[in-house]
RNA sequence: GCCCAGGUAGCUCAGUCGGUAGAGCAGAGGACUGAAAAUCCUCGUGUCGGCAGUUCGAUUCUGCCCCUGGGCA
């Protein structure tokens, strides 16, 4: 695209897990002035490094990473977070001329990044404990009720059987006096402060779903030959840690820590933790296909390499 | 070979006192603002193992056959 404002361009590099982002971004960088800036709510997480698809070390050392590994597994980490980090991050790299190259499947952090976020209050631990106290006294209806008190409008768009919004909904209000909704008029009438940098996305898109199930299945084999039942162990020995929270909740984790704490046997757990990554794959793809102005590729081969590459030169740098 | 229990949705099963059937899981589609690898919503036609018989009508009853599991030889 020739530049119609001088923004630095920044390219992101979306799809959804075990589709080869990782190889692609790698391939990319050794061949272009890019630096990786990953896009990723569980490789965020320090010792959590074979069931997040963490590059390994070898690969880091030719095509570093930024925004992976700097978050101990008990500090939940959050969408707002991401987006003050991945600034800087594209800052830092804008700010020796090379070009951000944004790697990840975790949409909402790219939406955040795109759109930016209403002004809302931060999570505040005690007030969700006073919630989940409510819910677990009087049920799911009851903050739902709660919340259809103070802020219909919200209340109308939540479904009373997400607790997650439901409670984050209830949570804004009580923190901050304000309803959701209305912060989130708010944002819009002042319109957002405009990104400052041009964003094109590119997602890989796997041809046929049979193909990424596959990759799934065997993703996850491979994950447990290298050690991640050793992993998730050494996570439990810390404890600290439970399954309750956001890193352990993550794909995989989770099952093999449900397995250890003897829900289900080892069978099971493998079942369990491919199906889940199935699941988190297609509602990776739900995001995608509505996404605007997305560039397509098939995979990570040496030709999505080179449209890529293609697409640097025609596009003014 | 004989006896018993089964063969119903991709899987595990329920059910129809005879009027062509429904749950869970899987799968698919969708939503998504400080937990997002999270959380949630919607979607169920399949020779009811095969063939024949009884019947207005059979997946349901009867007979034979095939297959699976268990027991006895």
């Amino acid at each position: 695209m020739s530049a119609p404002n001088s923004k630095p361009n920044v390219l992101c590099l979306l799809g959804p897990t075990a589709s080869g982002k990782t190889s692609l971004a790698v391939d990319l960088v050794q061949r272009y002035p890019f630096q990786i800036v990953s896009v990723d709510s569980a490789q965020i997480y320090r010792q959590m490094d074979i069931g997040t698809g963490k590059p390994k070390p070898e690969i880091l050392k030719r095509a570093p990473h930024r925004l992976i590994d700097f978050i101990d597994p008990a500090v939940p980490y959050s969408a707002s977070q991401f987006r003050q980090d991945a600034f800087r991050e594209i800052d830092d790299i804008l700010g020796v001329g090379d070009t951000p190259l944004l790697v990840g499947g975790t949409m909402l952090y790219f939406r955040v990044l795109r759109d930016g976020l209403a002004d809302l209050p931060q999570a505040d631990p005690e007030i969700r404990a006073e919630i989940e106290k409510l819910a677990l006294e009087q049920g799911w209806e009851a903050v739902h009720e709660s919340l259809a008190a103070v802020d219909p409008d919200s209340a109308a768009r939540i479904h009373p059987n997400d607790p997650q919004r439901l409670q984050r909904a209830l949570e804004v209000y009580r923190v901050s006096g304000k309803t959701m909704s209305s912060l989130h008029t708010e944002m819009q009438a002042q319109q957002e402060a405009k990104l400052p940098y041009n964003l094109h996305f590119f997602a890989i898109q796997p041809e046929d779903r049979g193909v990424l199930h596959r990759a799934i299945q065997t993703r996850f084999r491979q994950m447990l030959e290298d050690g991640l039942v050793a992993e998730v162990q050494a996570l439990r020995d810390r404890g600290d840690l439970s399954h309750r929270l956001p890193s352990i909740k993550s794909v995989g984790y989770r099952q093999v820590w449900q397995h250890l704490d003897g829900e289900y046997d080892y069978e099971a757990m493998v079942e369990k933790s491919i199906i889940a990554t199935r699941q988190l794959a297609k509602r990776q793809l739900t995001w995608l296909r509505s996404w605007p102005g997305l560039h397509i590729l098939r995979d990570s081969s040496a030709q999505s390499v080179q449209h890529v590459l293609k697409y640097m030169d025609t596009t003014s740098i």
